[in-house]
DNA sequence: GATTGTTTTGAAAACGTTTTCATTATTTTT
DNA sequence: AAAAATAATGAAAACGTTTTCAAAACAATC
């Protein structure tokens, strides 16, 4: 492994100086910087991490904690932590895969999580390095989709295209997203001055195409549900009662990755843009790590046409 | 941050004889490590790992590097990438996520690979470090599903059923899984004494289920497929043609993660076991960083039995 | 041309650990 | 009880970097 004292030796300079062509290049004069550069490139130096990482007591390491069950987890986490490893390899940084609560810290500059519910709250505020959240809790910073919006656009879409009777199916309202996402349907519902008509299932396709079975559906309804797989129920639901859909039934879903591509129609949902989500909660970290203070952060997702709404 | 120093201080002891007691216990005396692990707990010591990486050259650290194209991640890789994170820790090793060809080792004492495909290989085979790829290729220490098991499993679970006619649903022969899957409904066909049917299509559901609705499927038949989205077609392509899911045909898929769960009916389906794999992955790379040389390990899949067979 | 100020470079120490080697304490052998 | 062998402990150096401080080189001011 060639090191820093190699390159500076190669380079007829001291350690401090290959040292500040990498870190401080403008405190090197111009004729060094070049030849030092040079020297690293034929020499195929590579800066040690390890190294760095004890003098100045930065890792260059982002712990991303995904909380879940691994019964538990969602597809679509694959593509967040994708995008997570992009977008920090950007900045400069690497992501460590934790899933467990080790919030040890000797390695690592900050902290993504995921999943975090409770007493996780309280530990991660007493934190000594900078937090995002992927969701929503008072007093950590956090990234998370503007739930109402989602279901707001969702209800808005079945309003237009006009259906007589206007459903939600909610899941569990223990989790904020949940909440939001029920009141989201209920202003859109308000200010078009209709009535509300919600359920709250199970998040199980399978609960939803046997509570819609039992509903007798009867046709011109459109249905907000609060995830693709309720949205998928809703759909097997309706065929097996003889609807055509999108005619006599629209569908609208939530999350928007792997099921409604999968489901017998593409489903119409409401997207969760990952991509932005994860250069969000990057730019958060950094912000902090620069020693801004930062705020949390709502995207608004957007409505996926598929093949279950007009 | 409490050191190695303070804690040899507290149990006024030398550094070294902290270090052995995290190291080599069996080189010091009872009492004394007993002495220094209560400090350690009182202290709340936690090794600084730049410090040991700096000192003997490890870094307890393993980068997993998923090469798949961003839209093409199979939503099995968050359970196999737990499945990894967990295995290394109980190891001692952190996993450190990447998905690009950045095999710099400064950070890291070996490499899990997925997605390698051509020039990846030779690249792997020059490196300095353990490396074990998900997949197959001659010379570099593997971890794969035995395919043509997996298919030999499917298809003698539908010759056992008693279906008239076996229909195998392939993919593009340009990877060696494919034409493994492909091999082993051949060979299971042919010690049944069968004649073989074998149809190639890109690996999508909708293509799976035009492509069936062509060909007029009668009844008494079987379907192999190479993917669980050959099957999720081939399903949708038999009801709409108005046959009964198992009686008049049966499906067997391939790989077991969501897909099968989603579908209208759950798919039977051959399942990835991706707790043994990540555990096979693993024990390959510590093995080979023990210094043993190693050899490719193949897991025989299991049959998942669902709705689509009798 | 001396004085001040600024830019550029280098030397030494530090980060927290483990390795190597030397020393001391203990046990075993004679 | 002395000698030899073994076990337990410690001191110093090393890993590769950056920080802090000092020195040298250079430019600007009077």
């Amino acid at each position: 492994m060639v090191s820093l004292l190699d390159v500076a030796r190669a380079a007829h300079v001291s350690k401090m100086t290959v040292s500040r062509v990498l870190n401080h290049p403008d405190q090197v004069s111009p004729e060094i910087i070049a030849d030092v550069q040079q020297v690293i490139a034929e020499l195929g130096y590579v800066q040690n991490r390890a190294g760095r990482a004890l003098a100045n007591n930065r890792h260059y390491n982002i712990a991303f904690i995904l909380l879940d069950d691994i019964n538990e987890i969602e597809p679509y986490y694959a593509h967040l932590l994708m995008h997570l490893t992009d977008e920090l390899r950007h900045a400069g940084y690497t992501l460590e895969m934790r899933h467990d609560r080790n919030f040890d810290l000797t390695n690592v500059d900050g902290f993504l999580v995921s999943g975090a519910r409770g007493s996780d709250f309280e530990l991660l505020q007493s934190l000594t390095v900078p937090v995002v959240i992927y969701g929503t809790e008072p007093g950590i910073p956090s990234v998370d989709i503007d739930n109402k919006a989602g279901t707001q656009l969702a209800t808005n879409a079945l309003l237009d295209a006009g259906y007589a009777r206007l459903i939600y199916l909610g899941i569990d309202m223990s989790e904020p997203f949940a909440i939001n996402r029920e009141v989201g349907y209920r202003d859109a519902m308000l200010t078009a001055g209709r009535t509300t008509e919600i359920y709250h299932l199970p998040n199980d396709e399978h609960a939803a195409q046997a509570f819609l079975a039992d509903l007798n559906l009867c046709g011109n309804t459109g249905i907000v549900a609060a995830t693709d797989r309720l949205g998928l129920g809703a759909l097997r639901a309706g065929r097996s009662q003889g609807l055509t859909v999108p005619t006599d039934l629209g569908i609208v879903g939530f999350d928007g990755i792997y099921i409604h591509q999968l489901a017998e129609l593409p489903l119409t949902t409401i997207q969760q843009p990952l991509a932005t989500i994860a250069q969000h909660m990057v730019a958060l970290l950094m912000k902090q790590l620069a020693g801004e203070t930062v705020t949390s952060v709502y995207v608004v997702p957007e409505l996926l046409h598929g093949a279950t709404t007009a």
